[in-house]
RNA sequence: GCGCCAGUAGCUCAGCAGGAUAGAGCAACUGCCUUCUAAGCAGUAGGUCAGGGGUUCGAGUCCCUUCUGGCGUGCCA
């Protein structure tokens, strides 16, 4: 369905072509001072200028033919806007639509785009920490939003198992466990099922091994020859690999999953190693990969610019290959499985010139379409409060799990004073409005920038936080269950008070500001809105007592207002990531 | 050196393809619970939008420049 703010354009442009000016001009935006009107226009200061007219003129003019029902007010103003408010039935009528809308009055994209977004970017064998956190959370937004305007989207983890870290970890079993028959070259027979170490063994022998390595050459060394053998597919590194990828992925799984972070894909680094053969191969016969101070490379400067652009490296000097060799050869593995329109890297900022190189050379190679968008989506750094990057007191990294577990802590204690949670529902509700806290309060900041990460800030509930939003959804669920009767199909009443026609009108907006976060792959955007339209539902909660109505259709009508409230207020946080509980 | 990003209230941040009087939250202060969850609502106070030029009817927003901070700059990821 059309968008109010599109429809109420179509009027405008209407009246600008009867009044004798471009049609063009005729756009209407949400307001900027609503003690003045709903919508304004800023056309005739626009045209002032082409038509060589005063802009109140032509304001004038154009406001004189918006006689349409549509508007209760229509009106220029100096020294050139054109104010309007709606008329109640008709913002009423438009709401009809959306509350009986699959999609909630957001236009869906056709013909859907498919769209790969990379986000996660754990490690095999170790833990998720802190700073798996905005890339998780901020690329299942996109996700979750480019789903909803009607594109297929692939989120896709991408892991990180390939390479050195992978020699160091098999080295590190052996230590410890020198007999299995992963190590034994004259073994031929079936390798166990059973992994040789649980995740808790694998997050000590990592650490410990890349310690080593770093003053044991010899151990350095062996771990290298590891890495190459495994590379090479040697059977028994192989099996271990497995086992290695089955123990690991299983516990990353459980944790996005505690973050109600879902992936389509748990393809990793090595899963595109086959590809990198050929892919080299055809770069040199093409002569798109050059030799370049000993290493294999290709050329991503390009006469226009005015900076030096470092070569795109496809092989070190010696031979082995590197970052962007994997992430070349995954798009050219991406583009065979999927064919993408867009590929969506949700990845620190600081590795904005190594994706630079990437997409130049992916581009120049023919490995995409020209028409392929790549686009690096790069986060900012998660400070602590002294503006450093964060650290736990003792200066480690943070894992996720304790992290999630002090802000569940937190809530718990907070709803515990509220005695209307169960027992039995305690953990659930604490966990899920932890999960709230923690995701608005990291998407309501410009993905793009550093942000200070404060736990007792994320703890607090008070003002424009997720919690909030839960509370506001609960509070309309309480009154809903209240009431006891049927609300689902209740229609809106054309509003009679000024808080209701806010509401009103602030529901309407729930499909451009979506399509305007996903336009900006910025979930702030939504984030924004989500706190407005809650701030709308509260003052209207405040002043009007919705259940005391004694006049029935009046009541049925606020509840109407309320529900559909609700669903775009669930529908969206859905869409940041998050659910509401049923009380808190 | 070169490049990229940032600088908005005491703190943390918005500012929607240049529009009317720059907005929130926290912290501070004032009111509002025998009525649908006070994790709420209403209000007060708090700004040279880092500085300086420019573009135009109009600039936090676009251009130039200076300052400050962060990051990146061929074989880590």
């Amino acid at each position: 369905m059309n968008k109010l703010v599109d429809q109420i354009s179509a009027l405008l442009a209407d009246a600008f072509q009867a009044a004798g000016y471009d049609p063009a001009y005729g756009k209407a935006t949400v307001s900027n001072r609503p003690d003045l009107c709903e919508y304004q226009c800023n056309g005739a200061l626009a045209a002032a200028k082409a038509y060589h007219k005063a802009p109140i003129a032509i304001a004038g003019e154009v406001a004189a033919q918006l006689n349409h029902a549509a508007f209760s007010q229509a009106e220029a103003a100096a020294p050139g806007f054109i104010n309007l408010r709606l008329a109640p039935e008709y913002l009423c009528a438009w709401l009809e639509q959306m509350r009986t809308d699959t999609h909630l009055g957001v236009p869906q994209q056709e013909p859907p785009r498919t769209i790969v977004v990379d986000y996660g970017g754990a490690n095999v064998a170790k833990p998720l920490h802190v700073g798996h956190l905005r890339p998780a959370i901020i690329g299942e937004a996109i996700c979750r939003m480019e789903r909803y305007v009607g594109n297929e989207v692939i989120g896709d983890v991408h892991l990180g198992d390939w390479g050195l870290q992978m020699g160091l970890i098999v080295e590190g079993v052996r230590e410890r466990q020198p007999d299995l028959p992963y190590f034994d070259e004259q073994y031929t027979g079936e390798y166990p099922d059973e992994a040789p170490f649980t995740i808790s063994d694998l997050e000590q022998i990592y650490p410990a091994a890349s310690a080593r390595s770093k003053v044991d050459a010899a151990f350095s060394a062996r771990a290298h020859e590891a890495t190459l053998r495994l590379q090479k597919g040697e059977r028994g590194y192989r099996a271990l690999f497995e086992q290695i990828m089955k123990v690991s992925v299983a516990d990353l799984k459980k944790n996005y999953e505690s973050l109600d972070v879902h992936f389509t894909l748990w393809k990793g680094e090595s899963d595109a190693e086959p590809y990198i053969g050929p892919m080299i191969q055809r770069m040199r016969d093409e002569g798109y990969a050059v030799q370049s101070q000993g290493a294999l490379v290709v050329e991503v400067q390009t006469p226009e610019d005015t900076k030096d652009v470092p070569p795109c490296i496809l092989l070190k000097s010696d031979g082995a290959t590197l970052y962007a060799t994997t992430d070349l050869a995954t798009l050219v593995q991406r583009e065979e499985d999927f064919h993408p329109d867009q590929v969506i890297y949700v990845v620190d900022k600081r590795q904005a010139l190594h994706f630079e190189q990437v997409f130049r050379a992916a581009h120049k190679t023919g490995i995409v379409r020209p028409e392929t968008r790549l686009q690096f989506l790069g986060f900012g750094t998660m400070n602590g409060k002294d503006g450093k990057p964060f650290k736990t007191r003792d200066g480690g990294v943070m894992r996720l799990e304790a992290l999630m577990g002090e802000i569940t802590d937190t809530v718990r204690q907070r709803i515990e004073q509220n005695q209307v949670i169960p027992p039995e529902k305690m953990e659930q509700t604490a966990h899920t409005i932890a999960v709230a806290a923690l995701k608005y309060g990291d998407l309501s900041n410009l993905a793009t920038k550093d942000y200070a990460f404060d736990i007792e800030r994320f703890c607090a509930f008070e003002g424009n936080t997720g919690p909030y939003l839960l509370y506001t959804i609960v509070r309309i669920k309480s009154i809903m269950s209240k009431y006891g009767g049927e609300v689902d199909h209740l229609p809106l009443r054309p509003a009679e008070n000024p808080l209701e026609k806010d509401l009103q009108l602030c529901l309407t907006r729930f499909a451009d500001q979506l399509l305007l976060a996903v336009r900006d792959t910025a979930p702030n955007v939504l984030c924004a809105y989500c706190y407005e339209l809650a701030c709308a539902a509260n003052r209207f909660y405040h002043d009007v007592k919705i259940l005391q109505e004694p006049d029935e259709e009046k009541k049925q009508g606020y509840l109407a207002l309320l529900r559909l409230t609700s669903r775009v207020l669930e529908t969206a946080i859905n869409l940041l990531g998050f659910t509401a509980p049923e009380q808190m």
